[in-house]
DNA sequence: ATAGTCCTTAGAGGGGACTCTAAGTCAATA
DNA sequence: TATTGACTTAGAGTCCCCTCTAAGGACTAT
């Protein structure tokens, strides 16, 4: 299957705009062009681009990709340099879990405080600060609750 | 206790340019002046800080940080607000991390890739793209192992 | 007493990632 | 045939969040 711009903008969610950036960034030299120079998406660029959604999503920045992109396009040789990369950036996206799961704690402790305060009708009854951490294992219920939740 | 600005950079990891830019932003309203101008942080003010730096590692704009601090100072009539605001970045911290494990499977799964493919010499020899999903006790399993290392 | 360090201010500069405008081409439809 | 709509290009503008500069004042150590 073929696609212009446009569909691939719908199916991916990003801009054309977004598209042509990417292009002139060195992130899809991969694209091809119909005879009137309008750019041809085939199923492997979307995999691609879903590649590179994923990649961006994990706060890798346009630069680190267009790398990953080219490696890619030198072929074999560059396996090893790829390996590496995604090494690093499941590091980088454990990293991102871990301050998440600190986050959540913090936010689900101001609920807690603020809920007993709003009953209280003052923050000045509550005891703001006495963090109480959440365990490991607790944190860990909450994102499997929230998993089954989603059915993920 | 009290602290300079620069003290309170080292202390919080945020630049004191950043501290004076949140300053001018309204993030920082409670901060207090020496007799010379100078300002003058508590241990209060560090707390709110650290939430700040929460808030806005979950991705908040600066924006609605400064709602939420006039919130705070406008006093116990806007608990509500603040609940509703902590109710809210909940659901989009789960929402992050819901992502974040998305994307940890999909690195995972190019690590396997790219580590066959480095064992074989060349991409061509594995299957790139029969994402063999890993179950969401698996998922947890990771992020569960990753924080017993961590001591979370 | 002089350098160094810290602070103040207003305002300019920068980086990343878009987002859009303007002017033009092309193909299909009413 | 005329218009609509999707596409092309180069380049300007925007947004967020800093990050720094310049010019100057005050304290601290040598």
């Amino acid at each position: 299957m073929l696609y212009s711009i446009g569909t691939v903008a719908k199916k991916t969610g990003l801009s054309s705009y977004t598209l042509r950036y990417y292009e002139k960034a060195g992130l899809t030299p991969f694209v091809k062009r119909d005879d009137h120079g309008r750019r041809i998406f085939n199923d492997d660029d979307l995999d691609l681009l879903a590649l590179i959604r994923c990649l961006k999503q994990t706060g890798m920045p346009l630069e680190d990709i267009r790398q990953f992109v080219s490696w890619c396009q030198a072929g074999d040789g560059t396996l090893a340099e790829r390996l590496a990369m995604f090494q690093q950036q499941k590091l980088a996206v454990e990293q991102q879990i871990h301050e998440s799961l600190l986050n959540l704690q913090k936010v689900n402790h101001k609920i807690d405080v603020y809920q007993r305060a709003v009953a209280a009708g003052s923050e000045g009854l509550v005891d703001c600060d006495s963090l109480s951490q959440l365990s490991a294992d607790e944190l860990l219920a909450q994102v499997k609750a929230y998993e089954a939740a989603q059915k993920l």
